[in-house]
DNA sequence: ATACTTAGTGTGTAATTAACACTAACACAA
DNA sequence: TTGTGTTAGTGTTAATTACACACTAAGTAT
């Protein structure tokens, strides 16, 4: 229930704040960046830290989470995940914070849009070279982000949200190799994502020092959610922070 | 980041209520079993609900949960994982209210100490005959709830904390097959149970109408989170409520 | 032509899954 | 004391899937 009924009274009870924070994920020359803010003031002034922001008293998290992508990004409609909820009560020098945490995967496409150049206090890192000390518990948000990232990477079509509309089969394989940092066997690769039956042959083809690579797209019709491409059986789980 | 820098002053924005509720489980007569509270006033009085209350300024989410847990049943020291936050602007209608909620699974063996009889406003009901129409966005919650234990008991030891100290292997099957919803082989889940080397034998048999049955135990060394006994490689996906 | 480079396919073996028949150990009754 | 019912637990095999790796394809450059 949502109060103990004998003592409900909302004024008499101190309330935390409340805050959505954003793992913002992107590709960009084929490796994995995540989006982080520079802090200009205390706490934590010179770190950088994961976007986020306060939610409004009228808007879901969801709705807040959206909100706070687009302000940093520009972008919609992107896959958006709830990922955990974050409230030691220290973990804000200032005062008590709660933090609703969510992952985000912006697609290669729009990557140069809204990029910012090195100087600006808003940057894309490479998730291998990224800073090691962020602000607040940021450090443990995004470690288990990422975690959480490759666990979901193994059976669901989350990897297809970074590819751009048009990509090669072994372009796919690269972003699985690289998130679950193991190499994969070509061949074993091509039949099975074949057999899912979700990708569509395009009639297009892509020159490069080779044969020339067909390009797919992901098929967006039967229901996105319901089906699930497994890369494979095997996964850690993912359960807890840390 | 834990704010816009140049918007921040912490006593300008309404803040809303940050509950925590418990969905908590158990095993009685075989049966899995959820515990409810009915409340007693407005809102949605005379509606179930799942036990849970307001968090205290000065300690962790868990600990919240851990505290509501002990509240209502008495029991500590049982497993309890983060399930999802729950945040919908109206979902209270007294006032914004976010919650976040936890799973809670206690072993078969306290279940005597603390059940309520069925005059008592705290119940336990079986999962397949529970109240259809819960208090606030409660049967979301505990759907989700269900489904989250359901994908994780295929994959993790989770099973084992709902049974007693000792138990048959066929007793750990129908916890399988219950939550599963699914027969399962007697044969294979023998075999690959014996296998995961999870189990240590004891010494006790147990007596009934037919070959008495021998009893085991739950391995707990070996770091109990790394393991992970994973009935059936297939499972759903277990992304998001409703 | 032929060597080089990247794309994509085929194939055999090992490992797992899944179905089901079988044996074991007790109680109870004729 | 032998048989029958009942629940416990084991063995065997066919079918499926995973995995490693050898092969063919289609282009470019020399």
């Amino acid at each position: 229930m949502e109060e103990n009924a004998a003592t409900y009274n909302a004024s008499r009870y101190e309330r935390p704040s409340v805050t959505v924070d954003v793992v913002i994920f992107t590709l960009l020359n084929g490796e994995l960046h995540v989006l982080l803010v520079l802090r200009r003031r205390w706490p934590y002034e010179g770190y950088w830290a994961i976007p986020g922001g306060f939610i409004n008293m009228d808007e879901s998290l969801d709705q807040a989470a959206r909100r706070e992508l687009e302000e940093e990004t520009g972008v919609q409609d992107v896959y958006l995940e709830q990922l955990y909820t974050f409230g030691e009560p220290q973990r804000d020098p200032r005062t008590r914070v709660i933090s609703v945490a969510y992952i985000a995967i912006v697609p290669a496409d729009d990557h140069e849009l809204h990029v910012s150049d090195e100087s600006s206090d808003v940057r894309w890192f490479p998730v291998r070279t990224r800073p090691t000390q962020l602000a607040f518990d940021h450090d443990l948000i995004l470690n288990y982000a990422l975690s959480r990232l490759r666990s979901k990477l193994e059976y669901t079509t989350l990897a297809f949200q970074l590819l751009p509309e048009v990509f090669s089969i072994l372009e796919l394989k690269d972003i699985y190799e690289q998130i679950l940092g193991e190499k994969l066997d070509k061949g074993n690769f091509y039949r099975k994502i074949k057999e899912a039956g979700i990708l569509e042959e395009t009639s297009l083809l892509r020159e490069g020092r080779g044969r020339p690579t067909r390009l797919w797209r992901f098929r967006r019709d039967r229901g996105d959610k319901q089906f699930v491409f497994r890369w494979r059986e095997d996964r850690g789980s993912d359960d807890e922070p840390e």
